[in-house]
DNA sequence: AGTTTTATGGAGTTGACACTCCAAAACTGT
DNA sequence: ACAGTTTTGGAGTGTCAACTCCATAAAACT
């Protein structure tokens, strides 16, 4: 993707990442624009960023290469707007969940519900952002950037939720939730990569079943 | 550093899965093959598997193309050699502490270990076989097969070590040191992708503390 | 020494793929 | 209706990277 050559000269002037996302567009450009990200997100989470390839998502978009280009400054950007469009669509997801992860019973569920989630896709893909992130947080500083973000909206109302618990007095007073928080999430991704390896949903249940035990351990009464 | 005695482990009946490894190298021949093999490991670690081309490969080794596809059936050979060798590497480096992990101390230390190599290390990276995996897992069932006996390896030795705190009795006789082991290897993994996104240990040493903290709720008196 | 096997040099080939270009169609606002 | 803008078609183009080929050098074997 972003070769070193036109990577230096537009590093030289600014940090200004090139996006076309605040253009204007009609409603009809907005809706092709919404099917080309679409399209790019389903191939990069079944293939990763390298292996999906501009023709592949014009194809499956049904879209030629000026439309695509039209929209899009280059590979980077649309990557870029795929990973905002996979990190919506994780908190679409989960958001009745996440917005009351504030009971064990919640958390649970949410528990359930990424298990099954992988279940489903019998354990293909891993996380849609957490693949990417694998693949771009040390070559891409705009898309590092991006994920860093994704991974704060998606850790905010677990730290939030716990937070909740804990003023509630449903845990311990000593208890550190922000701590708690990042474990599940590091739970769930490291769960979610060996899961996709060993196509077998353990890791990821005991992962965070491990996690919220330990969560548990500070429950009051 | 354990010389290329390749897995012969995975005798694969079911696909042949063109191999060079068994082939019979000059003392010469072996070397020239061990250069490649390090200087990819290194480029695939820094730059993950699509961004490493060969040519970066024979730069940095100092051969031929020729050279490289004498030792090598193609890309996807080279990659799996890779993956040997990293394995490998992650065993030595931690077998010290590996072998003794059986009690609290052993394992505060191992996670001191892990912490620091990513400290020094800026945080850049991750795991040399996780973001292996995250790539290639989906796309390459060869590459799969060969990552799960990595991470087989690489578990084995802490699950021995827990089943050792508790036939010791240092653990309580319901503790499932199983998943306990492979919690540990999910919060590894998980920290490591995100302490490389977020360039900050965090995640990692929250991840690693908090299984052990769940740990050492089944501790005896 | 002579023969076979292994190791290396290096130019060449092939295909993939990110990206460009220009003209035409479709839309928008006045 | 007319001008300006946005959207689309589709054929390039240039580069890069994986892989090939054949000749030669070096080593191994007997």
């Amino acid at each position: 993707m972003s070769d070193s050559t036109s990577e230096a000269a537009v590093a030289g002037t600014t940090s200004q990442r090139r996006t076309s996302s605040e253009r204007r567009f009609t409603a009809k450009g907005q809706l092709t624009r919404s099917r080309i990200i679409d399209a790019a997100a389903e191939l990069v989470f079944a293939h990763g960023v390298a292996r999906t390839g501009i023709e592949d998502v014009q194809r499956r978009a049904g879209v030629s290469a000026s439309q695509l280009y039209h929209y899009f400054t280059d590979k980077d950007d649309l990557i870029r707007a795929v990973i905002a469009h996979q990190t919506d669509g994780i908190i679409a997801v989960q958001q009745p969940l996440l917005d009351q992860l504030d009971t064990f019973e919640a958390l649970e569920r949410w528990r359930d519900l990424l298990v099954d989630l992988q279940e489903q896709r019998h354990c293909a893909g891993g996380c849609p952002i957490g693949s990417i992130a694998a693949e771009l947080a040390d070559n891409d500083p705009d898309a590092r950037a991006d994920l860093v973000d994704s991974f704060e909206r998606w850790e905010a109302p677990i730290r939030a939720g716990l937070a909740r618990m804990l003023d509630r007095g449903e845990l311990r007073p000593d208890t550190d939730t922000d701590a708690l928080a990042l474990a599940l999430l590091v739970a769930l991704q490291g769960g979610l990569l060996l899961t996709q390896t060993r196509r077998n949903t353990a890791p990821l249940r005991v992962g965070l079943d491990t996690v919220l035990a330990q969560l548990r351990t500070y429950a009051v009464e």
